[in-house]
DNA sequence: AATTTATGTCAGCCATATTGACTTATTTCG
DNA sequence: CGAAATAAGTCAATATGGCTGACATAAATT
């Protein structure tokens, strides 16, 4: 007994033609929707238990994982920025952040204008690595959004952005939009720019 | 300096025109949809953090809310039924799981023809709790399906399901399918017996 | 009768997060 | 200028939620 079986096992996709919706005054049980409570849990789950096992390799776990994404993704991200983007503290991004340091998957680079700060940039071996779970969570995803109508990844889109709290929307907005622009420079002689208003 | 603002703070949604798509090669770097990515880690770290705040003021934490809402939506389910949907050890399940029993949330029943099984029930403050954070859930989830096209609600369903691993989507659907009929009963005809070998 | 299964428990370990207190530079501001 | 605020880092203690391994018991299966 390999694979486990919870309940019956008719293999079909759950069906979706009932949702009443339209009555939302105190939200009656009946209009939870369970269902996608219960996919996007699973869904989560699947999509982040591929970079978890490459990096159980490297030592690391899903919390180096975060932070050597958006430090890839966000050259000279400065750590303030990085607690907020997280949402952890301090003390619990230093001892991972500390590790890919010390293991040459980050490095930090005194700012130039503001002295105080760290610019946190990853280097040939992080890219290296950032790149590779990224690619694992893109082959899923694409797939994905393959099986779905032409304006599918469109609405997957604005849906995850909805699913944000309003007020950190626009930060993300923002965040995504920088990264945009990241062509991943090859760890050149970039100087840290400056992230003063 | 209450808000946390990383980078800019231009506040407009993530444009979403781009999508080469076509090539797929060895998933060079431009193909991978970092937005995707980044989007669904915002999203379900907000998702489950309205949730966490309620569970705290009860001791709990995100681990309870899995077992508490996988039995309310699944009345008698076995406790290795159980162990597969949410793919942790018996041990981990065992804290959170005690806890929950002691504290009233939970029923254990003997099993009628396998007298070796425990069912698990909510009982009616566990049922209460359970619906209370649900509809937590459901409220943004609501929210955020309430902004798309009339057929936004399938095709997120859709996408969240293909992102599941293949061979777990035939349990996912049955247990979805499964919860679809759990109409909740007030926790009537069993009586608690003895919870005794 | 022997084996397997379902459940539970003890003991210890690891990863990730928290709070609180405090230090060191450095910048900003009155 | 000097005081206050900020960026970063550190030490210590604690909580949560995973894990492995070893065992125990009752009940079902073979």
């Amino acid at each position: 007994m390999a694979d486990i079986n919870f309940k019956t096992d008719t293999s079909k996709p759950p069906r979706g033609g009932r949702e009443p919706q339209g009555d939302n005054r105190a939200a009656p049980n009946d209009t939870v929707p369970f269902d996608l409570i219960e996919l996007l849990f699973f869904a989560y789950r699947d999509f982040t238990a591929d970079p978890d096992d490459v990096l159980s390799e490297f030592g690391f776990g899903r919390a180096h994982h975060r932070v050597l994404h958006f430090v890839n993704r966000n050259p000279d991200l400065v750590v303030t920025d990085l607690l907020g983007i997280l949402k952890i503290t301090k003390q619990s991004l230093g001892r991972v952040l500390k590790q890919l340091v010390d293991e040459g998957y980050i490095r930090q680079i005194p700012g130039a204008s503001d002295r105080r700060q760290r610019h946190l940039r990853a280097t040939d071996k992080g890219q290296e690595l950032a790149m590779r779970l990224a690619r694992l969570q893109a082959e899923r995803l694409d797939r994905a959004i393959m099986a779905l109508p032409d304006d599918g990844a469109e609405i997957v889109r604005q849906f995850l952005f909805q699913m944000i709290n309003p007020d950190g929307r626009g930060d993300v907005a923002a965040l995504i939009d920088a990264g945009r622009d990241t062509q991943a420079p090859p760890d050149g002689g970039t100087k840290p720019k400056d992230s003063r208003p």
